[in-house]
DNA sequence: TATAGTTGTAATCTTTTTGATTACAACTAT
DNA sequence: ATAGTTGTAATCAAAAAGATTACAACTATA
């Protein structure tokens, strides 16, 4: 089980945008180069993220821009505008048996430790902005 | 996406036994029918969890029952004992260009944080015990 | 205003993963 | 000996994820 590669897709095209996007016209061909994946799936990655406020996307003539102060992105905002998990994380087999004292009780055991770990997860990615990115990769180079 | 069922199932399958192990012999087909499932999908769990060391299983004659202390087994011992997750968490797309600077660094500018969140995850799972499952599930009663 | 380059998105296809079920050999208490 | 059980391989079905094709709609600009 792994989290979507939309996700960190996504990070990427970010990333590329708010790097390269003074010296370069962003479009989707340019992204998926640089991912080395199909236009199509960069495209509907820029959907996703203008959907959420954070890019903006010419239609016609092309190419992707920063909306958002990258100080303003978290990797909590891309991962939810990706729809990397709907709702809950965690799985449970439905229908438990309601005539057993385990299966009528399970989830009200188990639901907010579940939610707690999910949210200890979803607070980490909330603490890391694409400008600590983007500094990272300065350094980098 | 969400984590296999394969987890929750088997956090279901330990409370049965610690719970009601006294009272009924554990077997595949009372836990299936507690959890509303084929018993094939039980014994796979108890396999698991009989090679992490925290249940024993009688072959032929048949019935789970507790090895370890309850007040020893953590969430997070269950979920690697039915490996929800193999290695890393989050994926990524394979072969970045390297020929492009985001593309050539993107896993040195990710990793560390995207570990840190599966961490984050994880430690939330270790701090709950099934002896606090089964404390809650006595107070359900 | 024609055109070249681009986006947006539906549709399809393939692959992978997950989950469900059948089948049966091996085991053990009685 | 037998009845009830586990352990596991094999198979099947369903769901999810990912890749690709196709094309209408849009826009800068020549």
């Amino acid at each position: 089980m792994k989290i979507t590669s939309r996700f960190t897709v996504a990070v990427h095209t970010l990333l590329a945008i708010y790097v390269l996007g003074k010296e370069y016209k962003m479009t989707s061909d340019f992204i998926a180069s640089s991912v080395n994946i199909n236009p199509v799936v960069i495209r509907r990655a820029l959907s996703s993220l203008k959907a959420a406020g954070i890019i903006d996307v010419k239609a016609g003539s092309g190419g992707a821009m920063p909306v958002k102060d990258a100080d303003d992105i978290t990797l909590y905002d891309i991962y939810t505008a990706v729809d990397c998990v709907e709702g809950d994380l965690f799985n449970f087999h439905e229908n438990p048996n309601p005539e057993c004292l385990v299966g009528k009780n399970i989830h009200a055991v188990l639901d907010t430790h579940l939610a707690d770990a999910q949210a200890a997860l979803e607070n980490e990615l909330k603490s890391v902005t694409l400008s600590d990115l983007m500094e990272r990769l300065s350094i980098l180079i």
